[in-house]
This record gives structure tokens, C-alpha cells and sequence, in this order.
RNA sequence: GGGCGCUUAGCUCAGUUGGUUAGAGCAUCUCGUUUACACCGAGAGGGUCGGGGGUUCGAGUCCCUCAGCGCCCACCA
């Protein structure tokens, strides 16, 4: 026999327990999935944390979440498989290593060429995919570690070319002009979220465009304003509002309208806004009308210093209200004008070289930078007399995150994926619930987004990331391109299944011949760049691949037997700013490929935020790493801190705090320290360092990690588990296995089963319908309230009873065993570890023993047993803890000494009775009370405090002769009198309300009436008290 | 500007189809080291459920409205 007090530890070292565990669970390949035809298979594939750098919280709420779903259907009994990843990010990647490089070697991306930078890339994902499965393996993550996958790796990398090369042959991709957001400092596109807008002083110039023989009574010229006067250059067109007169009652309108509800300190500035607006009706008006109609004639203005004439043109583009009320029309440099000119049918100009100068377009200008350019432009108008008024204003001007200079939007073929059909069919399968997205209300922004069917721009201009698969040459004559054609013909040959290619017709009339090839290596690759034909240089959009993660991953487009048996994946479990991005992609994309949808559910969670309402994030200072919060409170306590909290209506609120790594103490985050390179401790004066540390100095000291206190009930609780552990462990001694005869246990008993069994059903239900903190909190009441502070407590004095002993222990180590696994799922570590200790000293348990598998990540998920629910049991058990609660408030109130025993006498029904009276022992132990009578008749003390029980009709008299303090007693009596009497009060009132009575349903009615006759009662007998204390004192 | 949420105790949040006296954790206060646990136990104080209106016998819960906060999308010559 082993020496049970040895066995397990008095603390719950996590760190240590944590890394054997998961060591062990790997050797034994626990969490390893293979095709298996006995069983059914249960996906998810993770969705894949971008390498740009370490894991913060949202991607630990986002991995335990899955993984307590993982966990609990891999005990349920399905072959499961959680498919882990990274993912490249394109952009964000590539800027970061771009940062750096210019940091640490003052380099930029061209010093180094295209092989070189992405080899940096790559080594920077090394780095940084280790780090990133580091950390999700400490977090316990059970998810498939042989099957880990790369976005940009082989296997995705032959997804996307089929997939780009499927939707080339079917036209789906098609090439297109697009504006970028061009940066000509390092001559490349960024993304829109690289653009930050940057307020300046600027000007706002008015310039006239002459119009060309004007008719007499007509405007001799349009007046237009602009910011940036250069852009003229590349004018196609002066835009009219087709119905000014209408578009200005439109605002009148709503500038009355506003003004009524306007507050006073609002309205004076509406009342200049409608001043302003009715001047201009006056003097403006009759001009834009004629303008309007001029355009409708088809007139011409002539675009000043370059002398081209350009059409008036009509469009809602040019409000009214705003400006002169006519607007320059600039489609190839100008968001806004490119979509008039599509509209309208315009020549797209570009009038800039990539580094930002003119091109030939801009006539004597070219060559000039943009700046030069703007004080010549301006010059040469005021010269020629057709520069108005020049108004200083603020301006927004987008900057370049990266180079901090200002972008240019600029013109550029790109590839595009044809939305209609795609988002049609993603459209549909949510809509007929194939795809079921949970919370519901996230269905809306889904279908929304996808309904605007916008064609999806997929070309970025950047090195890292998958490549275009399409060689080209442009800009030929029909006879070259037919000529090529021929040449291709050749090439091709008979195999049409790898390679295709189109012809087609640019504005300018010139042919581009495009070949795109199926596979990676083609060995014909060659042959077409010796024809002249070159490889696109962009790469595609970071979501290309990752819409395809849940099929390429399983080895698509090959016909694997993991697709085969693993595919559509069951649930995606993700955060909700991708659900556009991400979500309709994926649904879109294996529709396209496989005609089968991705996965079947959708679960959308809370987004985490800081203290004060802000998402975390690097660049703010107020993130925190799933690593810093381990060490402090350890996985588990992680893992259910999170999952506590992740409820379906709220995002996280979780203030963070800096902890002082000399003394530990926790110094709350604020807007201004967290921005700070080092902070000095407010209780030991040590300074730490930040994130921010730059100085040699500032990074010496030691540095302070970002955790937040909210994990500290979830560490208390895992605490709480294993001690409650250790108290059934140490009381093991002699236990044997024996089956358990439901019926004939002890009340006590069937409440356990009866409880284990509706917890069961609730924490299975709930992790199925994905109601994360409410599972998280069930457990916790039951684990704590119940299991700890009562059956174990109960168990103390039949476990010194030998008649009592050996059942009390195979009974409590199935209760321990079901708890166990039950919070598996979300406190992994920490009930591994118990059940390796359980193990050892009963390795068969249960109501029918069985031998417990070697971990419970591999046991068999508990069944709620309906036979095992027993209301009426439950029911008592409340009355009975009522009584208990009863008994310690009088003890607190009276400052009963814990050793003193109170003598009780309980007067209640004779069903109560039968529950109550073999408890005795326990009242003793959980509440110091000396039971000296139970039943219909038993009697008040002389010196009685009463406590009256609402609702269950049961009055415990306590016998306070050796403790009374009457005036505390009385005091409390009075209270409670009080409270009763308002209670009354209201209850009469209700039942004395006509219609009350007869219109609420009739069980409503009685529940008051009896409750109403409980409290009288309650109330008679606490009078009665007073009176015999008042008499007493006296 | 459009959409989606949120506003409940000092803080962070629960609150199922409307139905006894609105709950939890943390924090605060009082008492307590009885051999599982002070990361503990017992108890207490603390809320006119953002404001206003409505529906209903009855509203934290349903409807309207106002205010504040957050996120997503669009837009700002």
C-alpha cells in the first residue's frame, strides 16, 4: 500500500505539471487524428495567427474555445482532428521585416532584391511559427501536431494555383484597372490599412475652366476648387449635378430639420450652415442649372494650360452645396472621379511615372515632382488669368505608414475575381442554413457584404505571398497577337488541362496575350518567357489562400483520404472582424472547388478589450502575451479565466496591469503609462522596463510583464480543485471497487448522482450550442458550492464511520471522476494531473468499476443519466442548506465562537423530517448545531432566536441562553420583522388588485397566496419572539 | 451617413419564453487558522437595472424615444 499523504503534492505546481503532461499526452499521441472508418470525424481547423508576431489574448480566448470543443468531442468519441497553422499575411509581414531591415541595416527592400527579402521573410516566420505553436501548445491546445500547415507552404501553394487556374479557365478571374494607394517614395502599392490620414494646412484653389463657344446668356466659365491644382493635368471631364435645384431642397430640408432639433449651443452653426445654403440658391443656382443642361448638350470646357477640351458632364457626384457646386473630374488619380468616370463612361489618364514624377501625359510638366509641379501649375494659371481666390484650409492628406510620405493614388492593372455568381452561392448556403453562423445576428453583416457582390481585387503589389501564375505581353498589334497565339498553339499542344491562356483587347485597342499555368515548376515556363511573355510580378491577396485553409490543408487538390474523411469540417470558431474577409471566402471558395460547403457551423466570439474599451493591440502597448499570463497563474487558470468570460452579447472588458517583476505588485494600465519605455514600481520604487525600452539602460532592467487580475478567481478555483482532490485522495486508504446499487444509497449520494447528472447534460448542452461562460460557470458553482462545500463536507463524518467509509469513498471517487472530466475540456492540466493521482489509488471506480483509462483527454465523456435526476431528492437538499444558512446567520450575528455548538430545534412537515432527521450529524458539522429536536411538534426554546424559512414551511428555534446579546438579537428581529411586514404588504396588495387576480394565470395566483400565507406565518412567529425577549430583558 | 451591439452593485459581468425580495467574481467591512484549501471558511454592507414615455394584472426582460459608449462598413473635391 502507498503512502497516500505522499502521493499528491500540497500545491498545484503548474509550471512543472504542466510540461510533463503535455509531454506525456504527446509520446502517447493523444491528440493525433487518422482516417478511421469506425468512427465519426469531428473538424476544426484553426484559423491561422498571422507570423507578423507573438500570440496575444484574443488568440487565447479564440484557441481555448476551440479547444474545449475539441477536447469534448474527442471524449465523446469522434475521431477528431483540430488542424493547426500559420498564416503568411502578406502586407503585414512583409512591412515588418521591411521595418526592421531599415532599423537594423538601414536597408531597403531593393538594396536586396526580391530572392533575398523573401528569405528574410521566411526566416522571420521561422522565428516567429515556432513561437506562435509554442505558445499554443502551452496553452494546452490539443490540436493535431504532425498535420501543422503554412499558408505559403507546398501543399496550400498547389491549392492556390488550381484554384486561380480553375477560375481562370472559367472566366471568374478576369484583369481590371484599380486605384492603389501608391507610394512613391518606395514605389509600391500599400493596402488600405497602411494609409493613415494626416491633417495639413493646405490651400484650396479656385481655378476657371474656359467654356468653349458659349452660347450668350450661358456661363463664359466653370469654376471649380481644388486641393491639389496639378491634378488638372490629368482632367477628363467637369462634373454638374444632374438636378441641383432638387439636390439643394434636399438639404434645405434637412438643415430645417436639424435645425428644430438642434440644441442651442448646435444652433447658431445650423443657422449659418442654411444661411450660406440660401445665398448660394441665389447667386449659384441659375448657373449650375445651365451648366446642367449644357452638359446634357454634350458642351465642352477646355482644360486649362495643356488646351484639351473635356466634357461637361453630369453626375450626383458634384453636390451643390459643396464648393463651387462644379468638380474636376480626375478618374486615374482620385477614388471618387474614377468611380464618376466609370459611370460616365470617361479615358482613365494617368499623367504619373512610379516614382512619382510626370509623365508624358503632363505636357511641358513632365518630369517635374508632384510639389514642382503644383507651384507651376498654380504659376502658369495665374499668369493666364484663370486662378480664382486661393482659401487656406485644412486638409487630410493620406500618408504612407511605412515611407511617411504622402500616397498617390494611381492607376493599375490588377486581377480581379468576379464576385456574382461566388457570392451568390456563399449567399445561399447560409441562407438555407447549410452554414449556420452563431450568434444569429452576425448572419446580417454576412449576407450584406456579400450582397454588394463587389469583385474582389487579388493582386498585391508585394513579394511575399503566392505569386500571380500568369505570364503576359501586352501592348501588341493584332497581327503580333495572332502571331503569338499561333506560338502558343504550339506550346500547348494537346495538354489543355495545365495550361490556358486568353487574348485580350485593351482600351488603347492593343492585345495582351495571358497564360496561366496550372503547376508550380511547369517545364513550359521557359518556352513562354522565351516568346517574350513575363511572369506577373504581384503576388495575390493574403485571403486567396487562406479561403481555401480548410480544404488545402487536408491536402486538396489531391483526392486524399483525409479530405475524403475529414471534410467539411464541422465549426469555425473566429472573431467577427473576418467574417467578410475570411468567413464568406472560405464558404464561397470550397463551393467552388469541392461543390460542398466548408464546414457546417460558425461561431462568432467577443472581441477582448482593454480597461478602458479599447481592442488590444501591439501598437497601443496594451496587449498581452498568453505566456506572461501562464506564468502567473498558470494554463488553466487561463484557459477558464477566458472562457468565463466569453459570453455571446458582450465583448471582454479586462483591465490590464503592469506587474512590478522585484516585488509583484500590479500597477494598472492607463492611457499614459502604458506608452512609457520603463515605469518605476509605486510600492518598492524598482524600476522595470516596457515593450518601449529602447536605451541600453532601459533595456538592462528587468521587464515588466502585462497581465490582468481577472485570471485570479479562475486560478483560485483551479486551486480550489485540486485541494478538494487532495482531500478525497487522502482519504482513500483501503478503498476497494464495488458496484454501487443506485437505489439503496443514502440520500446524500443520490443528491450527488442527481446533481452530476443535470450538470452533465447542462455543460454538454452548452458546449454544443456554444454558450462558453455559461458551462464555465456551472462547473464552477458546482465544483465549489457543491461538490467542495457540501458533499465533501458531508463526506468528513461518514468517512470516520466504518460502516459508512467504503461506500462514502467508491461513491466520492465517481464524483471526483465525473468532475474531472467534465472540466476537462477547459481546465486540461490540472485535472490530468488528479487523474493521474486518482489513478493510483483507484484505478477501477465508477458505479459499475471500470479500469480509468491512462488520462482523461482520452476517457469517455460522462453521460446524464435521466434515471440518476431526482427532484424531489434536489429539492430537499435546498432546504436542507437553507436550514444550514439559517443556523451560521444567527451563529455570525450573535458571534458564536466556531467551537461553541448552538442548540437547534426544528419544527417542520413530516416529509421534511424524514429528509432532515438522518442529517443531523451533518447540521452538526456544517452549521456547529446540536440537533435537540426535529418534527411537526418541536418547540421554541426559552431563549429562542427564530428563524423563519420563506417559502418552505420550517421554523428552526435556536437556543441562545448561553450567547444571547438581546440587543443584537432584537435588533436583528426587528429587521427581519420589517422586512417581512413590507413583503406582506406588497403580496396583500397584489391579491387584493381585481385584475390581477383575474387575469394572471391561476398557478401564478396560488404561488402568491401561499406565499403570502408562509410569510404571515413568518411574522407571527418572529412577533411572538420579540415579545418573549422584550419580557426577558425587562 | 448605414449596420450591429452595449449601458444592471465601487470594478468586470450574468440574468433563459415578462411572474416571489435582481445574482456572481473582485474590492470593502466583521468574525474565524476545526487536520483538503487563507489562492480558505462564515457573515454583512452596497443596485429607483442610462433618462423619458408606452404595452401589460405584472417590465431589468417587449415597443417607442433621447443620451452616452464600442465595433464594422461607407464617405469626407
Amino acid at each position: 500500500m502507498m503512502n497516500e499523504e505522499s502521493t499528491i503534492p500540497t500545491r498545484f505546481e503548474h509550471a512543472e505539471a504542466a510540461e510533463a503532461i503535455a509531454q506525456k499526452w504527446d509520446q502517447a499521441k493523444c491528440a493525433h487524428a487518422v482516417v478511421n472508418p469506425d468512427r465519426k470525424p469531428f473538424t476544426i481547423v484553426i484559423p491561422p495567427p498571422n507570423v507578423t508576431g507573438a500570440l496575444h489574448l484574443g488568440h487565447g480566448l479564440n484557441n481555448t474555445l476551440q479547444d474545449m470543443v475539441i477536447r469534448t468531442k474527442r471524449m465523446q468519441g469522434f475521431e477528431t482532428l483540430w488542424m493547426p497553422g500559420t498564416d503568411h499575411a502578406g502586407i503585414a509581414t512583409q512591412a515588418v521585416v521591411e521595418r526592421r531591415l531599415k532599423e537594423s541595416e538601414n536597408l531597403t527592400r531593393h538594396d536586396l532584391g526580391r530572392e533575398e527579402l523573401v528569405k528574410r521573410i521566411w526566416a522571420w516566420k521561422d522565428q516567429y511559427e515556432k513561437r506562435i505553436l509554442g505558445q499554443l501548445k502551452r496553452m494546452g491546445c490539443s490540436c493535431d501536431w504532425d498535420r501543422v500547415r503554412f499558408t505559403l507552404d507546398d501543399r496550400c501553394a498547389a491549392a492556390v494555383r488550381a484554384t486561380f487556374f480553375d477560375l481562370f479557365g472559367k472566366q471568374l478571374v478576369y484583369r481590371g484597372k484599380r486605384l492603389v494607394n501608391w507610394d512613391t517614395f518606395l514605389q509600391t502599392a500599400v493596402s488600405d490599412d497602411e494609409v493613415e490620414n494626416v491633417t495639413q494646412q493646405g490651400h484650396f484653389w479656385h481655378i476657371f475652366y474656359d467654356v468653349i463657344d458659349p452660347k450668350p446668356g450661358e456661363p463664359a466659365r466653370v469654376e471649380i476648387a481644388t486641393t491639389r491644382p496639378e491634378t488638372l493635368l490629368g482632367d477628363t471631364a467637369v462634373a454638374v449635378h444632374p438636378d441641383p435645384a432638387r439636390a439643394l431642397e434636399k438639404v434645405a430640408s434637412e438643415l430645417a430639420a436639424k435645425l428644430t432639433d438642434a440644441s442651442e449651443k448646435e444652433k447658431p452653426l445650423v443657422q449659418k450652415q442654411i444661411d450660406e445654403l440660401t445665398k448660394r440658391r441665389e447667386t449659384m443656382l441659375g448657373d449650375l442649372k445651365k451648366l446642367c443642361d449644357m452638359a446634357a448638350d454634350g458642351r465642352m470646357v477646355m482644360l486649362p494650360l495643356l488646351d484639351r477640351p473635356i466634357p461637361l458632364v453630369a453626375d450626383v457626384w458634384a453636390k451643390p452645396e459643396m464648393g463651387t457646386g462644379c468638380v474636376k473630374i480626375t478618374p486615374a488619380h482620385d477614388p471618387n472621379d474614377y468611380e464618376v468616370g466609370k459611370r460616365v463612361g470617361l479615358p482613365m489618364l494617368n499623367i504619373l511615372n512610379p516614382d512619382g514624377t510626370l509623365n508624358a501625359e503632363a505636357g511641358k510638366y513632365q518630369g517635374l515632382t508632384i510639389p514642382k509641379a503644383r507651384i507651376a501649375v498654380v504659376a502658369d494659371l495665374d499668369e493666364i488669368g484663370l486662378l480664382g481666390d486661393i482659401e487656406d484650409r485644412e486638409i487630410e492628406l493620406p500618408h504612407s505608414d511605412r515611407s511617411k510620405t504622402p500616397i498617390e493614388p494611381y492607376l493599375a492593372d490588377q486581377w480581379f475575381v468576379k464576385m456574382d455568381t461566388l457570392a451568390e452561392s456563399a449567399m445561399q448556403l447560409v441562407r438555407d442554413d447549410s452554414v449556420k453562423i452563431f450568434p444569429q445576428r452576425f448572419r446580417k453583416g454576412y449576407l450584406d457584404w456579400l450582397g454588394e457582390k463587389r469583385d474582389w481585387p487579388v493582386s498585391r503589389q508585394l513579394w511575399w505571398g503566392h505569386q500571380i501564375p500568369i505570364w503576359s505581353k501586352t501592348g501588341l498589334s493584332q497581327s503580333q497577337a495572332e502571331t503569338l497565339v499561333k506560338e502558343m498553339d504550339a506550346i500547348v499542344g494537346d495538354d489543355k488541362d495545365s495550361i490556358r491562356y486568353q487574348v485580350d483587347i485593351a482600351e488603347d485597342e492593343t492585345r495582351g496575350v495571358f497564360v496561366c499555368l496550372k503547376g508550380e515548376g511547369d517545364a513550359r515556363e521557359s518556352a513562354i518567357e522565351s516568346l517574350g511573355l513575363e511572369r506577373d510580378p504581384d503576388v495575390l491577396d493574403t485571403w486567396f489562400s487562406s479561403a481555401l485553409w480548410p480544404h488545402s490543408t487536408l491536402g486538396w487538390p489531391e483526392k486524399t483520404p483525409e479530405l475524403d474523411y475529414f471534410y467539411p469540417t464541422n465549426t469555425l470558431i473566429t472573431s467577427r472582424d473576418i467574417i467578410t474577409l475570411w468567413v464568406a471566402r472560405m464558404v464561397l471558395m470550397s463551393w467552388n472547388n469541392l461543390g460542398v460547403i466548408p464546414f457546417r457551423e460558425v461561431f462568432i466570439h467577443p472581441k477582448i478589450l482593454d480597461g478602458l474599451g479599447e481592442t488590444m493591440s501591439k501598437s497601443k502597448g496594451n496587449g498581452v502575451d498568453p505566456n506572461d499570463i501562464i506564468d502567473k497563474f498558470g494554463p488553466d487558470a487561463l484557459r477558464f479565466g477566458l472562457a468565463w468570460l466569453a459570453t455571446d452579447t458582450q465583448d471582454v472588458r479586462m483591465p490590464v496591469q503592469y506587474e512590478c517583476p522585484a516585488c509583484e505588485k500590479l500597477i494598472d494600465q492607463t492611457r499614459k503609462n502604458r506608452s512609457q519605455p520603463k515605469l518605476e514600481c509605486p510600492a518598492c520604487k524598482a524600476s522595470f522596463s516596457t515593450q518601449w525600452a529602447e536605451t541600453e539602460a532601459d533595456k538592462a532592467l528587468p521587464k515588466g510583464a502585462v497581465v490582468s487580475e481577472r485570471f485570479e478567481t479562475a486560478r483560485n478555483f483551479v486551486n480550489k480543485l485540486w485541494n478538494a482532490a487532495r482531500f478525497v485522495l487522502m482519504n482513500m486508504e483501503g478503498y476497494k471497487p464495488q458496484t454501487i446499487d443506485v437505489d439503496a444509497l443514502p440520500l446524500e449520494d443520490r443528491w450527488l448522482l442527481s446533481r452530476l447528472s443535470t450538470v452533465t447534460k447542462q455543460v454538454t448542452e452548452g458546449i454544443e450550442t456554444y454558450k462558453f461562460a455559461e458551462v464555465s460557470r456551472v462547473l464552477y458553482d458546482f465544483a465549489w458550492d457543491e461538490f467542495c462545500s457540501f458533499y465533501v463536507e458531508i463526506a468528513k463524518p461518514r468517512l470516520a464511520d466504518d460502516d459508512q467509509r467504503a461506500l462514502t469513498q467508491a461513491v466520492m471517487a465517481h464524483g471526483l471522476d465525473t468532475l474531472l472530466k467534465l472540466l476537462h475540456p477547459v481546465m486540461p492540466f490540472v485535472t490530468e494531473s488528479i487523474w493521474g493521482y486518482l489513478g493510483e489509488v483507484a484505478p477501477e471506480r465508477g458505479l459499475s468499476p471500470v479500469k480509468a483509462t491512462p488520462f482523461v483527454m482520452t476517457s469517455k465523456w460522462p453521460e446524464s443519466i435521466a434515471g440518476h435526476y431526482d427532484e424531489s431528492i434536489e429539492r430537499q437538499f435546498a432546504e436542507f442548506q437553507q436550514v444550514v444558512g439559517a443556523i451560521r446567520k444567527i451563529r455570525a450575528s450573535q458571534n458564536i465562537a466556531p467551537r461553541e455548538t448552538l442548540p437547534v430545534a426544528i419544527r417542520c412537515s413530516q416529509s421534511s423530517t424524514g429528509l432532515l432527521e438522518p442529517m443531523r450529524a451533518y447540521l452538526e458539522g456544517l452549521a456547529g448545531a446540536e440537533v435537540i429536536a426535529i418534527g411537526t411538534d418541536a418547540k421554541p426554546f426559552e431563549t429562542d432566536g427564530p428563524l423563519s424559512l420563506p417559502s418552505i414551511d420550517i421554523d428552526v428555534h435556536v437556543d441562545l441562553a448561553k450567547f444571547i446579546d438581546v440587543e443584537a438579537e432584537l435588533s436583528r428581529l426587528e429587521k427581519l420583522l420589517g422586512n417581512l411586514v413590507k413583503q406582506i404588504t406588497g403580496k396583500q396588495q397584489k391579491l387584493n388588485n381585481e385584475s390581477f387576480v383575474s387575469r394572471a394565470p391561476e398557478e401564478v395566483v396560488q404561488g402568491e397566496r401561499s406565499s403570502l400565507s408562509d410569510l404571515v406565518k413568518q411574522r407571527e412567529s418572529v412577533e411572538g419572539d420579540i415579545k418573549r425577549l422584550r419580557t426577558k430583558s425587562i
